[in-house]
RNA sequence: GGGUAAUUAGCUCAGUUGGUUUAGAGCGCUGCUUUGACAGAGCAGAGGUCACAGGUUCGAGUCCUGUAUUACCCA
């Protein structure tokens, strides 16, 4: 069978990915060797493959099938995120478009849809992995929102409010007034955004004649107002505290009160009390004991509380409320400034501060213990400095509880009940139980009331926070808070892959949560192994377009990355992502930016595609050659041994760099390492040395020996770009059912002699130095050349090593190289190390051109050298230095005065 | 305002505890090569003094201080 001149990924690719699905090679069950596991951060279910996924999700496949080929049993699970606030919006659209309203459908038959919706679409993202050949063990596909997962969640919230842990509170909160919910500190985007600061005089109660100007970003919330306040040492205002001011407009009578939390400096130096709607103005009021005036509803229009501009939305009442303003003569001046303006995550709608009951967990222990997984070292980050951000928020200063409460429906409900004879929001009876039986009883021993029913009760209802449904991730994906027997043998897990954005938001509760429940699920294994979920956590960078932005969909930035698959095979995209990835840098993808915006195109995968295709092609040439069983002469079989034992000891050098980058982390190096090593040495140089004349066939010895070496490279490989190397490994000999390259051993590094690798480098340079002057002087490659090699010691012991003189001869395509002490007439000469040699010439010798070759050569050492010598003479330096440093200088030194007399030799001869 | 990181060749990046020839790779660029694995190729070459200013040291791309620029995090 003939193969195409290039690789064609498409169907290989599909082909090779199903059979290994069909093995169930990514299939993991406990047994006695290690485990290796790794739980994929889930993607949100309404999710589509982008960028950043690609990037996490290669390098955890690269650990994955590392781990594999080395003989653990490796378990990746993956699984899908039920992102309550993005997937609720998208079933609210969909129904919407249906001309249906959720409330009127009700929680039930809302959650119907929200399930046929995800069961539809969610597993998308999953098979967009399976194309870049993420090698998860599908069997354990899991969901946040699946059964065992939302049992989990229950639990916990039950645990810990019983700890005392959970609570519920008013706090002023972060409100979306499109998704109408509350969201937590982090889902709260903040950048600089145009705003206008207006100046507003508050006339003074009983005398309008005097009054204060404020400054407020937000004149349509003055009819929340409290107080005014100014700094107590604020001399343009001593006069004015502890007397009323009238709000603008509805004339209500407020306080002027003196805080020392007021800048003097920012606007007019009087600042608005309002509690309801702004944070710090809610602390002032608690310690003044103001009242709270809320004139918002929760989709952002004013309410009746505000008595003006009834129903309007804030943002139309601001424009309103100016012209009133102005109209009535209150409005001072208008400001223009830049300030920085919270949106939601989610709905990119403006956050309203607001005032709502929530739950909350404390976050003061949790805190503790997830600080000191990681500086105490069991949890170990890659790259070490992301503890730096780590710390700064948890430390005790910064962390802040968790408000968990969502008022949504796509989640885990809140196990709390209340009395249904109780306002709602004013509730004094909670609680909180795995099931309404339970809560049932609670309510009946702590009322006394035997005669309560279920339908006494209400059920609190808010969902919980997505997150905190995946911070028992690592536990509950093992069905751990019910059965621990899986749980004890993959827990801890090996390594967490993942983009640095969502520390807070996942990696540290994850922690959090390992160090609260594993140790009370399986003590045994934490004692020995330690409660951490994962004992190391890689993260990766952002992928970010030319223009280093961050790639989203709204700024279309981002290829697509299902045509970057199609335009490039998986393999060369793996390739294309990793090649510029040091873990916890951002990437600066490739992609051109045209004028319709982005192109699917890279030349980093690019290169990973010619990659493919080049060993493609190696594979191509040994197919192609004839296999003889006779004898080779002696002089070509010195050749192909001597390429053979020194490609077996690159090999060995090279694996053994590789093991210590992977143990460190260093994927994009390690990938670089063998694609230099299958590059050059195997395709460029071995392949060349043992290549028989045209069609000329092959020894057996010779062909076995290239197809072992190449089946090996292909299992160093593969974790990288697991497609092209399991095609080759299968192309490069008849394999026995269940000889799969997924599967192979990988070898182990063994000893390697450099001082031989390194004969073998100057073997080479001797071949550069003759193509070089057949380059300078126009000489074809069919031209045989006579070279000499100047009489030394240290020539004639490496042209004696077996096979090198006619492997220099083949690879430089010579005449003859020969030792010699005559003087050559016609000869060019160039060094390799300190070796001299000539390439006789039939021409005539460009006098002009060969001394500036030689001239620049040599004004390079005696700059050298000079440095050299510089260091050399400084006292300091000879004393303090170690000897080894010195004698090295001394070496450096000599070797290059030496070349530097060859140099001036030669110079002296073309006269 | 506080913090973290980055700044090395035209571009994208390595450079692990300061000392393996006055810094490496890939892409791009230049020249040559086109019947014999691969033009998605081969061979060779040019191109940086490591943002800037100080300092520590016998010795600094590497450590320290400051400045500038960029990105991000927190307020």
């Amino acid at each position: 069978m003939s193969l195409s001149t290039r690789y064609t990924p498409q169907e290989i690719e599909s082909k090779w990915y199903q059979h290994w699905l069909e093995r169930r090679y990514f299939h993991s069950e406990p047994d006695d060797r290690e485990p290796f596991t790794v739980v994929i951060p889930p993607p949100n279910v309404t999710g589509v493959l982008h960028m950043g996924h690609m990037l996490n999700n290669t390098i955890q496949d690269i650990l994955i099938r590392k781990a594999r080929l080395d003989g653990k049993n490796a378990c990746w699970v993956p699984g899908t995120d039920h992102a309550s606030i993005a997937t609720e919006a998208k079933v609210v659209q969909q129904l919407r478009a249906q001309g249906i309203r959720k409330t009127d459908i009700g929680r039930e038959a809302f959650l119907q849809h929200a399930f046929e919706w995800k069961d539809k679409y969610g597993g998308i993202i999953l098979d967009q992995l399976k194309r870049l050949g993420a090698s998860c063990d599908w069997e354990r596909t899991r969901f946040t929102m699946e059964d065992s997962l939302s049992e989990a969640v229950i639990r916990v919230f039950v645990d810990l409010y019983g700890k005392g842990r959970i609570y519920r509170d008013w706090r002023i909160t972060n409100w979306d007034p499109e998704a109408k919910t509350v969201l937590s500190n982090e889902e709260v985007i903040y950048s600089e955004e145009n705003a206008q600061l207006f100046h507003l005089r508050y006339p003074l109660e009983g005398d309008p004649s005097q009054g204060i100007v404020i400054a407020t970003q937000r004149p349509e919330t003055i009819m929340a107002d409290v107080a005014v306040a100014v700094h107590p040492d604020d001399e343009r205002f001593q006069h004015l505290i502890g007397k009323n001011v009238l709000i603008p407009l509805i004339d209500r009578a407020i306080p002027i009160i003196a805080d020392t939390y007021v800048d003097r400096e920012f606007g007019t130096g009087a600042l608005k009390i309002t509690p309801a709607h702004d944070q710090n103005d809610y602390e002032i009021g608690q310690r003044f004991n103001l009242p709270v005036i809320d004139i918002l509803t929760e989709d952002g229009k004013l309410n009746e509380k505000a008595q003006i501009l009834i129903g309007e939305d804030r943002f139309v009442a601001r424009k309103k409320i100016r012209k009133l303003l102005e109209e009535s003569g209150h409005l001072i001046k208008l400001e223009d400034y830049r300030t920085k303006i919270g949106r939601s995550e989610r709905t990119n709608s403006v956050v309203e501060p607001r005032l709502t009951l929530q739950w909350f967990v404390d976050m003061k222990k949790f805190a503790h213990s997830a600080l000191e997984a990681v500086r105490s070292g069991e949890v170990k980050f890659y790259p070490e400095h992301f503890w730096n951000m780590y710390n700064s928020w948890l430390n005790e200063d910064n962390v802040r509880d968790w408000c968990i409460s969502r008022q949504l429906w796509w989640g885990q409900r809140i196990p709390a009940w209340y009395l249904a004879t109780e306002r709602m929001g004013e509730e004094k009876h909670i609680f909180v139980a795995d099931t309404a039986e339970e809560a049932l009883a609670q309510a009946r021993e702590k009322t006394g009331n035997a005669e309560l029913s279920i339908a006494d009760l209400r059920q609190e209802e808010d969902v919980v926070d997505t997150w905190f449904s995946s911070w028992l991730w690592p536990i509950s994906v093992f069905d751990g808070f019910k059965t621990q027997e899986e749980l004890k043998y993959y827990y801890p897990t090996s390594v967490l892959v993942t983009g640095w954005d969502i520390m807070f938001f996942w990696v540290a509760r994850m922690i959090m949560s390992g160090y609260e429940w594993a140790p009370e699920l399986i003590p045994d294994v934490v004692k020995e192994k330690g409660a951490m979920p994962f004992r190391g956590v890689y993260f990766t960078g952002m992928v970010r377009d030319n223009l280093r932005r961050k790639m989203s969909k709204s700024l279309g930035n981002s290829p697509d990355a299902l045509a970057l698959l199609d335009n490039y095979g998986a393999d060369g995209v793996r390739f294309g992502m990793l090649s510029s990835a040091a873990a916890g840098n951002d990437i600066i993808f490739d992609a051109p930016i045209g004028k319709d915006g982005v192109l699917n195109e890279s030349k980093l995968c690019e290169q990973g595609r010619n990659f493919c295709n080049k060993m493609w092609n190696a594979l191509r040439l040994i197919k192609s050659w004839e296999l003889s069983e006779k004898a080779l002469d002696a002089e070509t079989a010195q050749v192909n041994q001597l390429a053979a034992t020194w490609l077996e000891h690159k090999l060995n050098q090279t694996l053994a760099q590789v093991e210590v980058m992977f143990t460190e982390y260093r994927l994009s190096e390690a990938l670089m390492t063998l694609y230099k090593f299958i590059w050059d040495d195997f395709c460029a140089w071995y392949l060349e040395m043992i290549k028989p004349a045209y069609e000329a066939p092959i020894d057996r010895q010779t062909l076995q020996q290239s197809i072992a070496l190449f089946e090996r490279m292909m299992t160093l490989l593969h974790p990288f770009m697991p497609f092209v190397t399991e095609e080759i490994w299968h192309q490069l000999r008849e394999r026995a059912a269940g000889d799969d390259c997924v599967i192979s051993k990988y070898p182990k590094a063994a000893a390697f002699d450099a001082v031989f690798i390194e004969k073998i480098e100057r073997a080479k340079g001797l071949v550069t130095g003759v193509r070089e002057i057949r380059n300078n002087n126009g000489l074809k490659q069919k031209e045989l050349l006579k070279v000499f090699a100047q009489d030394t010691p240290s020539s004639r012991e490496l042209l004696a090593m077996d096979g090198l003189l006619p492997m220099v001869v083949k690879m430089a395509s010579l005449e003859f190289l020969q030792i010699t002490s005559a003087e050559i007439s016609n000869g060019v000469a160039f060094l390799v190390g300190n070796e001299k040699f000539y390439v006789e010439l039939e021409q005539a010798i460009d006098v002009e051109e060969e001394r500036k070759r030689l001239q620049k050569e040599l004004e390079y050492y005696q700059g050298f050298v000079k440095s050299v010598q510089h260091k050399l003479s400084n006292e300091k330096f000879v004393s303090s230095a170690p000897a080894e440093v010195v004698n090295k200088e001394k070496q450096k030194l000599a070797d290059g005065e030496m070349k530097m007399k060859n140099l001036a030799e030669e110079l002296g001869k073309l006269g």
